[in-house]
DNA sequence: TCAAAATGCGTGTTCGTACACATTTGTTTA
DNA sequence: TAAACAAATGTGTACGAACACGCATTTTGA
């Protein structure tokens, strides 16, 4: 239509240069009024590009939540594995020293993209300082880090999903109660240094002083353990306790603990369907789980990388939360011999 | 590495015959050894194909609920716009001769594909045995029809949904409980010829049959009412209600008449999350709602064709039950700013 | 003034697969 | 023994985009 050949429309297309003015406008207006768009099977097929994506994930030592994010990152790469992608995986061991050395080695690498499960935060934060140094797209999931720019964030609003948990401890609820915070770590140590909790705090205070017109006294009292410890949990933490806010997923820690001590009226929440907590929450010892749908975080952090980088897409790179599902008894399980999304 | 050609090859893959059986098993073996894997890029770009899926749902008429399985629907046309789809899209209104218009209309055109959400349960069962002579896969979303094999449904567990419906109609209740259970619909007669609802109803007795034991008393009363009469709901059909279950996505029009007759202590959950209820469950005058996501249904139904009948994917086809997702006011918004998956 | 550099444009090859068509080989028939 | 035929196999082209290369023309600058 424009009388040039397609190695002139291929340069405008791409900027490439060497091209008179009047053929570029001329083609541009073209493209414009017949709305080409490239055929992305013949792009990728002479492109014959491998892409590389970087995983950068905890190493799960016998606590299943990585598990989650994990899955759903390997299902999004089989299904991109005929489009080009590669992922390789890192993973680091629960302290400083272990993820140092896998961060080190991951900036010597050369990859496309990176997804990255930050934990520890001074460190995180200067990783990915170092690393956004290489103009490459990446994605934080499951905890952000506000600080640094530049970097999309697949999770969960923490401050929401203590308000939330807020909410639920309160439902239906109408008379004074005592409510007991856990915060059960590996390391308490490390507690402080890791990411998200403190948000999940502020939002479970906001709910009670949003709303403490129309709802009965609540006490709040904050306590961390360590889950390694034998007796870490000891029964009088429970002395007139009506509920328990468990910040992550080690909710079944207490709720072992209050079936085994027979504990009766405590209402338990937590957060994340692993094995144990799913177990407790059907045996009612678990009232409700936050669902931070790890595997969905997971999925679409590849999902992204692959629209922003493969198909080249100018997508939105801001932060995208999932959203914050409750999970009782009666909605936790799928119905059997069917297929769950 | 067979000392062959590629067109041999090629016959073997395809099953095109004219091979003597030597070279086939020979292929055939490397093939295995080597693990190969063709590459749809190319494959797509030299069949050039375009497949055609149908889409058949009910026309929204200023009730907004189709709007959602549609907006998915779109977002995945969208996505496989460029991979070789195109979606064509038919709509019925609420009766059943525009039903078998638009049906029969359907049935005499050639698609590769077709998304049904089905609403008259007769007429669809016989669209749908005809449909089925063609050969051609057949997604349902919203409303399972199981009478029909051989078809794919994406949807939640209406049963469990209703099931669920009774946990959070009595979680915290202490006391004895009046319940209505409102179905309302824009035209009673075809209520009963709809699909779902009955089931929804038997997972809510059962709740409260099977946990009879350790709930204090509930009383259950059905009640049907037309959407589009004014002054179909009174207020004596609330004297001495606590609670109400709405079957389907007109919980607002509860919560209105709640709201504008000063009802107190009434708690209500209903289905799916319009603005209409989505302003209620944030006045207060709703509790719950449970999300059906059918935007998620309408995308996952054009995926899953698009796996089965482009990518040639030999897939499961039986149903694939969504998550049935509770929400509250606490959970209901997106924060600000910020895209929600 | 003239060679080097820059500009403008077209051609030809490549990616992996599908398939039509051509060619070779082996077997049967006249 | 050659022709006729069938079976087995190889060759060539197309799909649409990306890009290297070649060639002609114009511009630059010492």
């Amino acid at each position: 239509m424009a009388n040039v050949s397609s190695g002139t429309v291929d340069r405008i297309i791409h900027n490439r240069g060497r091209v008179s003015q009047e053929n570029a406008d001329t083609v541009n207006a073209l493209i414009k009024e017949y709305g080409y768009v490239k055929n992305i099977f013949a792009s990728t097929l002479v492109l014959n590009k491998k892409y590389k994506f970087a995983v950068l994930l905890l190493q799960n030592e016998g606590f299943a939540y990585w598990d989650a994010p994990l899955k759903g990152i390997e299902k999004a790469a089989a299904e991109y594995l005929n489009y080009g992608v590669k992922v390789d995986y890192f993973f680091y061991q629960y302290d400083i020293k272990s993820f140092n050395d896998t961060a080190t080695k991951i900036l010597e690498l050369d990859y496309d993209g990176l997804v990255f499960a930050p934990v520890f935060f001074e460190e995180s934060f200067s990783f990915l300082n170092q690393y956004k140094k290489k103009n490459i797209p990446i994605v934080l999931i499951d905890s952000n880090i506000e600080e640094v720019e530049g970097v999309t964030f697949i999770g969960q609003d923490s401050f929401r999903s203590g308000y939330l948990a807020g909410k639920l401890i309160s439902y239906g609820n109408k008379e004074h109660c005592n409510v007991l915070i856990f915060s059960i770590t590996s390391n308490v140590e490390n507690a402080s240094k890791t990411v998200f909790n403190l948000k999940k705090i502020q939002g479970f205070y906001s709910f009670f002083k949003e709303n403490e017109a129309i709802l009965p006294t609540y006490n709040l009292t904050e306590i961390a353990v360590k889950d390694s410890v034998k007796n870490s949990i000891t029964i009088d933490m429970f002395d007139g306790i009506n509920a328990v806010f468990v910040l992550n997923s080690r909710a079944y820690i207490v709720a072992r603990f209050i079936k085994e001590n027979n504990l009766k009226n405590i209402r338990v929440i937590g957060y994340d369907l692993l094995p144990q907590n799913l177990e407790y929450l059907n045996e009612g010892f678990i009232d409700f789980l936050i669902h931070q749908k790890p595997e969905k975080q997971g999925y679409l952090s590849i999902k992204k990388l692959y629209k922003k980088i493969v198909l080249k897409e100018d997508i939105n790179l801001k932060s995208n939360y999932v959203s914050i599902e409750i999970i009782v008894k009666e909605n936790s399980m799928p119905p059997k011999s069917a297929q769950q999304f």
